[in-house]
DNA sequence: GTCGACCGTTGATTTTTGTCGACGGTTTTT
DNA sequence: AAAAACCGTCGACAAAAATCAACGGTCGAC
């Protein structure tokens, strides 16, 4: 159940791994199941695991002052899920991470994460150009938070992000949005041109 | 003048500098002069310089369909300028960097830093450590921007970057914000409690 | 099979924010 | 020194989006 990991370190580092290196790998994410509904990370927790997702899709939020719901990810096969700020600190997270499906992980701590950087060049190439991509998918999200209206922002997620609105409820990938789900409920009705 | 990036390196790395790494970096990180209003990359232009700012400040931002301009970052000194997509593919960018004042940069090439890299560990992991602030930053930005009223957004702005208000015409916060100046000029005047 | 959560939808209304036009005070340019 | 550009502010109004309340459908738990 590792191939996909392997095969994501290689596509993204654009080098092999040996035998070796892939062993070292397999050995150290450990496989994790979760059912539908289950935490990876609960608010006030530190967030102990990054985990690739083999299989399902999980989101992010937290809770606000006034016990509102924000969604700040959504994550779906190939997607590495961890609040990043409390991963590499060990400080306590404010965010929750759900399963929103029955969900299959491959999970790494911190420390392990670190020792295995230090012997496969090849991973650390790959977060690498995570960060990168990560960095300008971000800077993208920005862009359009600050300047589109509520409309152009969905069509911009169903353009880019077409896979997602099959696998999340509306309410949540509203949240995502930023917008009330009575609003995305309405944008959707209206015949777009 | 190569001394705040020099230093910056070594705090971030949390490692020394030897000697022979001070004077590759200070060979390959050229200075630029720029005047106020000069820019470091136009649109349609690939970012083809990474620049530290040694002392002055700078704003990206971009000309939408109707001619409006939005600003996605405000640098000031110790801070990095690039647009991070177009510098790392090489591509044209939509973004423009100009100086808000007369500025001094350190700047270096895409290859120019590849090779830099290749033979000075601790810049490899001051970058590892930039983008992983970069990313908590980036995070708390959109969290700010899906949950947050403009006033509240404003508030943990100046909380957060209290520099920067006097740098900066307020205008450009308010695009920065993702609010009309309008707004932005109504809200400061309303007695905050 | 029934009950209760969850989910999306809709209408009515309020709140927030943007737009437009105008003005006076600076600063910059010529 | 005059002209032009820039900047923040303000009022009136318009648009966008949030909020509140209610309803019917689906699905899972018991």
């Amino acid at each position: 159940m590792h191939r996909p990991l392997l095969d994501y370190i290689c596509q993204y580092s654009k080098s092999f791994l040996t035998i070796e290196e892939e062993e070292m790998i397999t050995k150290a994410f450990r496989p994790k199941k979760m059912r539908k509904r289950q935490y990876l990370l609960q608010e006030g927790n530190v967030s102990k695991y990054t985990g690739f997702i083999i299989k399902g899709a999980m989101r992010q939020y937290y809770i606000d002052e006034k016990g509102l719901e924000h969604v700040v990810y959504l994550f779906i096969e190939n997607y590495w899920a961890t609040d990043r700020e409390s991963f590499y600190n060990l400080t306590p997270s404010i965010y929750n991470i759900e399963a929103s499906e029955n969900t299959e992980l491959l999970i790494i701590t911190r420390a392990e994460l670190v020792e295995l950087m230090k012997k496969i060049p090849a991973l650390v190439e790959m977060i690498r150009v995570m960060d990168d991509r990560n960095a300008i998918a971000m800077q993208k999200r920005i862009s359009a938070n600050i300047s589109n209206t509520a409309e152009e922002r969905y069509e911009e997620f169903i353009k880019n992000y077409p896979h997602f609105a099959q696998r999340f409820p509306q309410h949540q990938i509203a949240s995502f949005l930023g917008i009330a789900k009575e609003t995305l409920s309405r944008i959707k009705r209206k015949p777009s041109r």
